[in-house]
DNA sequence: ACGTTTGACGGAAACGTTTCCGTAAATAAT
DNA sequence: ATTATTTACGGAAACGTTTCCGTCAAACGT
């Protein structure tokens, strides 16, 4: 069907290993040859197989991305990073979604061992609890860079923000607005973000002698409705929460909805603070204060990151975290009253 | 390094053939032998190597989604709803950000022609201004399916959203709530949405026998700032309009800063329609009045559609057009004084 | 003038599958 | 008892590259 390298060698009356050559530029061949070999595979229209040559070479000039979303603002960002520098490397981008799930992050890095993709872009699904898979993706060599969620038992690098002086940064702008009692919307347990972003939390209370409550993390879960009545229930007691503060953007919205239904005042009776990349916070009812992460930055250093240990295998031991900032953007939904 | 056939195929003294049929199941193995080779497989972690598979088989198990933006509430859903019908499927998905550029979109496309996947779905760029490129994939006979973003000149399935009447819908209802004057906000003459979003626009405008006024066209484009600008150039003139339909969030989003910073209050002084996939719509100030698209069924429909296809080549000069049906949810932004 | 290097190219193996042909033994048909 | 069929498997070609070895003429050094 299509023209491939045998066919062009024909029409030019050379052989295949010459026609291969010039095609890479090889110093083996004359100029001459070179122009010549260029200008038919223009005209036949060549396209070299990629499948022969990823098999002959060994690699596939493919990226996986394992995320645990894809509609999700900050997801979708450090894709648009992580695609940005593949493009500019010639690379190309496979992803795969979670859905939060461990089995089906376990299933993606178990299939991703065979050389579909010469390294793995990954944040963790919150579910994840242990880490076998990843350890076997090390194990064989591919290389590996964690983004956002992250996860320490593994050697690799990571690219985060400052997930714990930002919940510190969070936790003490609500203090500072006048809350009391603050609640945590906690995602997951398991993931290093929630538990990072936790502690700075816990760490603002200590700084201004606000006693632990348990009864103030809340843990919510993947599913909307079960959030938005865990919220519920946490505003309906006597003692509510006068803050809130939310790990991820979506309980941030959940707290909305939950607030609009209940009839609760933002922020005269409630103050709401929220790790977002929403791109329209300042335009919500009453605009949204946000730690927003630069999430396409994040992308783009993790992939980057990443093509440091493809292109030079013998790095695929150092690991190196490197962390960005992200920022506090005071808004409507904290302002004293 | 890692294992593959000939190696399983020496641990359990068959032949490589006789391997590679019992891993397929094929009838010509005895179930005892095939039960001895999916141990054997299971216990030296066999991973078959798919650039081998693909060269010898001529499939990829990879589909091409070519899209403008990722980084778009429309578009991530719509490669959610993909990717779900692709894990189903079991095959790997690829994704290209063309950024609106025709040029990438080209590039991609020439690039998806060598093998690499077995199918692309599409949502054309808006500086897309002619087809060959497609017509190429076409010519090859890649399967290829648009989604949103259609081309009507290349013989090939769609899967779209009512536009037109969506359009007209959006018009009426604007036209109901007192508006007089209605700008359309388009993003690219290029699109297929754009035009039939605007005949809608144009045959409510008819409908209630208002005037079309071309000065009540804003040609918008990629970049926030001259969108805002232009739109603010719009609602600055004496005989501004008191109505503004958006073909895309984004435009609708520029709109509300631009009303902030002008102090346009909306839906007093504007009133606001917009296509969009906002999940907080309802939380803005106000609310936002949108026609949504089942953006995820989109993704989904369009999947199963490009997968009918790849798996039944012969029906590849079958060209359907699948319509959605997109709702209009009245909000605040609309809402009559 | 003779061996040695260099430049430019060709032949063929190799990558790991899949699949087209066999084929030997076992069973069935006559 | 002989032939035909089935069952279960093996050998080897093929997919399209890349790359390891040549090789042969021309240029070079002495």
């Amino acid at each position: 069907m299509s023209v491939n390298i045998t066919k062009l060698a024909e029409h030019l009356n050379l052989s295949i290993s010459t026609v291969s050559r010039a095609l890479k530029d090889s110093f083996e061949i004359s100029e001459a040859t070179k122009i010549r070999v260029r200008e038919m595979a223009l005209k036949l229209d060549y396209q070299p197989n990629p499948h022969a040559s990823s098999l002959r070479r060994n690699v596939s000039k493919t990226i996986a991305v394992v995320i645990p979303e894809v509609a999700n603002n900050f997801f979708a960002l450090a894709i648009d990073g992580i695609e940005y520098v593949a493009q500019e490397k010639g690379y190309h981008v496979l992803i795969y979604i979670t859905h939060e799930k461990m089995q089906k992050e376990v299933t993606f890095v178990n299939h991703l061992l065979n050389g579909r993709a010469d390294g793995v872009l990954m944040s963790l699904s919150a579910e994840t609890d242990n880490y076998n898979h990843l350890t076997d993706l090390k194990g064989k060599g591919l290389p590996l860079v964690f983004f956002d969620r992250t996860c320490d038992s593994i050697e690799s690098s990571a690219i985060t923000t400052d997930d714990l002086d930002s919940g510190f940064a969070a936790t003490e702008h609500l203090i500072r607005a006048g809350c009391t009692r603050i609640a945590y919307l906690d995602l997951s347990r398991n993931l290093s973000i929630s538990n990072k972003r936790m502690e700075g939390y816990y760490k603002a209370l200590e700084k201004y002698q606000i006693p632990r409550d348990e009864k103030l993390i809340l843990e919510c879960t993947n599913n909307v409705s079960a959030n938005e009545e865990l919220i519920g229930n946490a505003l309906g007691v006597s003692e509510r929460p006068n803050g809130i503060f939310a790990s991820v953007e979506k309980l941030a919205i959940a707290t909305y909805y939950v607030c609009e239904r209940m009839n609760i005042k933002i922020p005269q009776e409630l103050k709401i603070v929220s790790f977002s990349n929403l791109e329209v916070s300042s335009l919500l009812s009453p605009s949204l204060t946000t730690i927003t992460q630069p999430a396409y930055e994040i992308g783009k250093q993790a992939a980057l990151q990443l093509f440091r240990y493809i292109d030079k295998k013998d790095l695929a031991h150092v690991c190196e975290k490197i962390v960005l900032k992200s920022t506090l953007i005071p808004r409507g939904s904290t302002k004293k009253h």
